[in-house]
DNA sequence: TGGGCGATTCGCT
DNA sequence: GCGAATCGCCCAC
């Protein structure tokens, strides 16, 4: 089977909520490791649910930059989490990373998370990053380029649609995606 | 400068 | 289902 091709940059200079569902049965992979992406979650400039709603700051700073490029936050004191910048340059719009089914590099994903159930791997968007060896050394990289590989889906996937996970505000917002069927979301569709 | 809180996860009940 | 872990961010004081 052909690889897939690589996701260019410009695949990013769009709509946060038309690149989100077309992330769904990409591949992701860092540094070798990774998977297809199963479920993801939209975060836009104008939504008070987004790091960027009330400005720039130190830790937001990448959503205001570039498109194409990894904006990686700390939550709550303890796990990473790895979004996608996307729009235009100060748009501070992303695509937060929320489930991987595990393909490639099984092992190693083991060892970082200590456990051996593939389900709970990459269930997660602070597990992920986890198994993916994802930290702030990746905020600010672009997605084109070593350590990332991302590749495009193939034929187009069922997707589910719903409300975001673990907000506050906006919380009736349809803006996570999700490959319909999957054993690997962090959560059930509802 | 201090304190409340979070785009979470895990273990225990 | 619930609460602890854990700490950087961010705004009120």
């Amino acid at each position: 089977m052909a690889t897939p091709p690589k996701i260019r940059r410009d695949f990013f200079d769009r709509s946060v909520h038309r690149v989100a569902p077309e992330l769904i049965g990409a591949t992701l992979l860092v540094d070798g490791v990774g998977g297809v992406i199963v479920e993801v979650e939209a975060y836009h400039h104008t939504d008070p649910a987004a790091h960027s709603y009330t400005g720039r700051t130190e830790r937001n700073a990448v959503m205001f930059g570039a498109p194409g490029v990894a904006y990686v936050y700390r939550s709550y004191g303890i796990h990473w989490c790895l979004n996608f910048v996307c729009e235009a340059e100060g748009s501070a719009s992303a695509v937060l990373i929320r489930a991987i089914e595990p393909t490639a590099g099984l092992a190693l994903m083991r060892r970082r998370r200590g456990l051996s159930d593939e389900r709970a791997l990459c269930s997660g968007p602070g597990k992920l990053c986890q198994a993916l060896g994802v930290s702030i050394r990746h905020n600010g990289l672009a997605l084109d380029r070593a350590p990332f590989d991302l590749r495009a889906r193939g034929a187009r996937p069922e997707i589910v649609i719903g409300p975001r996970i673990g907000i506050t505000k906006a919380v009736e917002q349809p803006w996570r995606y999700g490959l319909q069927g999957s054993r690997f979301l962090s959560k059930v569709f509802r």
